[in-house]
DNA sequence: ATTAAATGGTACCAATCCAGTGCCGATAGA
DNA sequence: TCTATCGGCACTGGATTGGTACCATTTAAT
């Protein structure tokens, strides 16, 4: 299975509940609360975060974090990116690896590329505000129980 | 980095090795030997494509490995998912786990979905003829030095 | 000015996951 | 019958990553 890892998990969890509140900012140890999250997890992650420019910190008493942007234009690939790096399933393909060159078959970089891309495309095309639609409707995959 | 694992990126200089030759089946030492990849490492991931129906095997002496299709028919999905397990991002898309239900905020399916089938479609729009066309053309990245 | 509350950064530990290996049984040709 | 090959485990070592702790910095409130 290529999944993310638990980290990125935790960073679509916060933000979802940080979409809830615009008018105040977020301390660590709210949304810790709030999110059931271990409290030193969630403050790394939002540092993670931070440094990746979906959120912005406040600092000092009565600081904590906001959204950046809109939850609409805040895209997939940005959150994933900010905490997990560049998304690229082979990672000679990312930048100009030296050592690329030297292992065996490595000039598939055409081929890859195009999965590189479809794949970029598809987290970029999909918003923070999309899967929070989802949360807020419930699914219609079947009949309430 | 969201990446491949080893075993995966093998399996495809493996595959690219196999497409050099229809005729006679490949032992897995004789990959392991052009390859320049450890034996038993060889073997274990040849086991996972003939598992994934990627590759036949034939037993017994004189025995080996042959590919299933040709290479434009192979899919780099159907080569990932032998080696890695089922494509997706997150894991409770791919079946209904029962821990899911559990986990905070995991209704998030649809975007993941529609996130999902992308990167499925990607992998499945590229063959290995894809890859090994690329190999067998010099890239035309630079001016060759 | 001082204190309290918050983030920023770094370093470190522990646990999980994965690559790699080895073994033994099954199969098929010589 | 013997040998070479695949099939399926189970085991181990190491690398990656999740999680924690600590201290410096910033800012509001007192």
């Amino acid at each position: 299975m290529i999944r993310l890892s638990k980290l990125a998990d935790y960073a679509f969890v916060i933000l979802t509940q940080m979409v809830s509140r615009h008018d105040a900012p977020w301390a660590a140890g709210e949304l810790a609360t709030r999110t059931a999250l271990p409290g030193p997890t969630v403050a790394k992650i939002l540092k993670m975060l931070a440094r990746g420019n979906v959120v912005v910190a406040t600092r000092g008493a009565t600081g904590g974090y906001r959204l950046k942007l809109a939850a609409e234009d805040i895209s997939v690939i940005a959150i994933v990116e900010a905490v997990d790096g560049p998304v690229a399933l082979t990672a000679c393909v990312v930048s100009d690896d030296p050592d690329c060159a030297a292992r065996n078959f490595c000039p598939m970089h055409q081929g890859w590329d195009k999965i590189n891309r479809a794949m970029r495309g598809a987290l970029t095309d999909v918003t923070l505000a999309d899967l929070v639609a989802d949360v807020a409707a419930p699914l219609p995959r079947k009949a309430a129980p």
